[in-house]
DNA sequence: CGGAAGATCCACT
DNA sequence: GTGGATCTTCCGA
């Protein structure tokens, strides 16, 4: 059998169904960035699941829907690109049937390619830590230079996408609660957030080692 | 129409 | 560990 390249473009189908499952599967493969002519890769190292209207850390929580929400009660496969906190964008692939409003939020990866370019990216007063490129929603897209202009685009094509890369065996995930969504409830102690056990590049250090 | 909060990051003590 | 930056979005009045 022919090994599929790392670069190949995941499917809708392959969102389309419940976030969690998303948010294992998409550790290990590959954010593919197109700019300016070269290829930014990131490998997925940390993700977590936003569940739609049960939810209540979600944006679609309680079925909340407006203009800025809007693409994440799009099918499973596009992107939900929003901005926070006054100059941060976060990256999400939207789970699922249309009209759930469950995603995957992106929080962290480690380089692949274009590592130089991903550090003039992140360059804010000073240079970023050596080996923190990406550890956090916000410096992904930063590293990227994700912005609200891939809001609803599709993840299978285009200057952005997530491709096959290097999947990773459910014996090397480990789960445990979101970050920053104590106002939750419940919610906030749902095992939602998913990472490659013992990587280096993950955002925030991993509560317990089970 | 105003206020408050936010799926964060950085700098400093 | 704490606080500030910074501003869009949203909800309640």
């Amino acid at each position: 059998m022919r090994p599929v390249s790392p670069f190949r473009p995941l499917p809708p189908s392959f969102y389309r169904r419940p976030a969690e499952a998303v948010a294992r599967g998409l550790l290990g493969r590959y954010l593919v960035r197109d700019l300016e002519g070269e290829r930014l890769v990131l490998r997925l190292v940390e993700t977590e699941a936003y569940l739609g209207g049960p939810d209540r850390a979600s944006h679609a929580w309680d079925g909340r829907r407006t203009p800025r929400n809007e693409s994440l009660y799009l099918a499973g496969g596009y992107a939900y690109v929003y901005f926070i906190y006054g100059m941060h964008f976060c990256l999400n692939a939207v789970t699922g049937e249309a009209g759930i409003g469950s995603a995957v939020l992106l929080r962290a990866g480690e380089p692949v390619e274009g590592e130089e370019q991903m550090v003039a990216n992140r360059a804010w007063k000073r240079s970023p830590r050596p080996g923190d490129l990406a550890g956090g929603p916000g410096k992904l897209c930063q590293a990227l230079r994700i912005d609200r202009a891939f809001d609803g685009t599709l993840l299978d094509r285009g200057p952005l996408r997530i491709t096959a890369g290097d999947p990773v065996p459910e014996e090397a995930v480990a789960a445990g609660p979101r970050i920053g969504v104590d106002y939750a409830g419940e919610a906030a102690a749902w095992p939602l957030r998913f990472a490659v056990r013992g990587n280096r590049h993950v955002s925030k250090p991993w509560p317990v080692a089970p």
